[in-house]
DNA sequence: TAGATTGTTAATCGATTAACAATC
DNA sequence: TAGATTGTTAATCGATTAACAATC
C-alpha cells in the first residue's frame, strides 16, 4: 500500500487502541456515531490527541457530527493492515508458545473479523519435532524459510529462551519476516525494513516493581 | 523508602534494559566496569542518555574510568525494590496464566537473585478453585483480600477474560495490592497510588501489523 | 439558524542530545 | 601528567495541548 509521509512510533501504538474502542462499540450497536470526546475518553487519550492523530491518515469525521463508528472502524482496520488474514509463524512452542497458540486459536474462532493468525509452528526439540500441537504439525527451525514461502509467512512470535533468540530472530529475517514479536528476555537486533515488538514479561514485572516503592 | 522528586515513566522503563545488561555481565563475570557507552550500546539507549538516567538517582560513576558493574547492579536492584521478594498473585489460571506460572517458577528455581515470585493462584472456575497447580492451591476470587494479607502480596497477574478483568482489577485495589499487571485486552482504570502496566499481546501484534503495508 | 465538533495551526511541555567543566 | 569518562547544563528535537476557523 502506498504510504503517507513518515507517522511516528507514538501515533501508531495508539491505532489499536482506537481500533478496540470502536470494535466494542460496533459489535454492541450501542451507537452509531461517536466524537473524538468518547472516543478518547474511553481509549485514555486527549480529545484533541485522537483528532490529531486520525488527522494523519485522512479525514474521517464530520464537523458538528463526530465519527460514524463503522466506517472509522473499517478505515482503521485497514490503515493497520488488519483487514486481511495475517499468517503468524510462532517459534518454541513451551508452554508460553503453547498459551499463545491456544489463544489466538480462540480468538481467531470467535471473532471472525479477528485477522491475526498463527499458521505455523517451530521447535528445535527433538520430543516436539514432527509432532502434531493443537492440529498443528511443529517444524524443526531449519525449515522456517521453507515453511515461511509455503505458508506466506509475514509476522513471527518468538517464544525460545533467551540464549536461542537473537539466532532465531536471524533466521526469520532470512526467511523474509517482516515483522517479530519477541518474549524473549533479549534484546533483539534486526536490520531496517524488519520491525521488533518486545513482550518481555519480566521486564514489565521489573518496572512495576519501581513504583512498589513509593 | 524516601524518594527522589518525581521520576518520569520514559526513564523508569529503561531502569531494567540497564539491570539486564549488568546482570549478563556481572554474572559471565566479562568485565569488572562499564562505561555509558558500553552499557547504552547494549541496552539499546544513547550514554548521553544512561548518564541522565542513572543521575537521577545518585552518583554512581568515577570520571575517567566508568561504572563498576558489581556495584552498580545493586544499586540499581535497590531503586528498583528488586533486592528483597515479591510476593505476586495471579488471578486467572487459564493456559496463559500457567504458561506464566510455570515460567516464573523456572526462572526464581533457576536465579536466586530474580526475587519476582508468584507465591498465589486465584480463579473462580469451579473446576479449577481448591485444586493444585504446581504445588500452589488455587483459591476462589473472592478469597483475595484475606490472601493478599496472609501471603503479603504486593503484586497481582490478572490473566482473566477482559470482560472479568476490571472487577478483578477493583478487587485487587480493594485488597490493597499497589501494582497490576493485566494481560487482558482492556482498558483498565485503578485509583492514583496504584500502578498499571499492559500485556496486551492482541495490542502488540496489531501495531506490528501496521509496519506490514510499508 | 444555533450548537457542536472537526481538522489544523500555534503554543507549550517534556524528553533527548550535544557540549563541556570537573576529575579520576 | 595525558587521556578518558562522568555529571550536568544548555540546545534541540518531538510530542501533546490549546485554541479556533471551518462547517456540518
Amino acid at each position: 500500500m502506498m504510504r503517507w509521509k513518515k507517522i511516528s512510533d507514538a501515533v501508531v501504538r495508539r491505532l489499536p487502541l482506537y481500533l478496540r474502542v470502536l470494535e466494542e462499540a460496533h459489535q454492541s450497536g450501542e451507537t452509531k456515531l461517536m466524537s473524538s470526546h468518547e472516543l478518547g475518553e474511553r481509549a485514555g487519550v486527549s480529545p484533541a490527541l485522537v483528532r490529531k492523530d486520525l488527522a494523519w491518515f485522512g479525514e474521517f469525521g464530520k464537523q458538528g457530527v463526530g465519527y460514524e463508528v463503522g466506517y472509522l472502524r473499517e478505515e482503521l482496520r485497514k490503515i493497520l493492515n488488519l483487514d486481511r488474514e495475517i499468517r503468524i509463524g510462532l517459534i518454541g512452542v513451551g508452554s508460553l508458545g503453547h498459551a499463545l497458540v491456544r489463544y489466538n486459536q480462540q480468538r481467531y474462532a470467535e471473532d471472525s473479523h479477528f485477522n491475526l493468525h498463527i499458521v505455523a509452528l517451530f521447535d528445535n526439540d527433538p520430543s516436539k519435532v514432527h509432532r502434531q500441537l493443537d492440529g498443528m504439525l511443529i517444524h524443526p527451525i531449519d525449515a522456517l524459510a521453507e515453511v515461511t514461502k509455503q505458508e506466506r509467512l509475514q509476522m513471527a512470535i518468538v517464544t525460545v529462551p533467551a540464549a536461542a533468540a537473537q539466532q532465531v530472530a536471524d533466521r526469520c529475517v532470512e526467511a523474509g519476516i517482516r515483522a517479530i514479536l519477541n518474549f524473549a528476555p533479549a534484546k533483539l537486533v534486526v536490520p531496517a525494513g524488519v520491525y521488533l515488538a518486545n513482550a518481555d514479561v519480566s521486564l514489565e514485572m521489573q518496572r512495576l516493581a519501581y513504583y512498589l516503592g513509593e
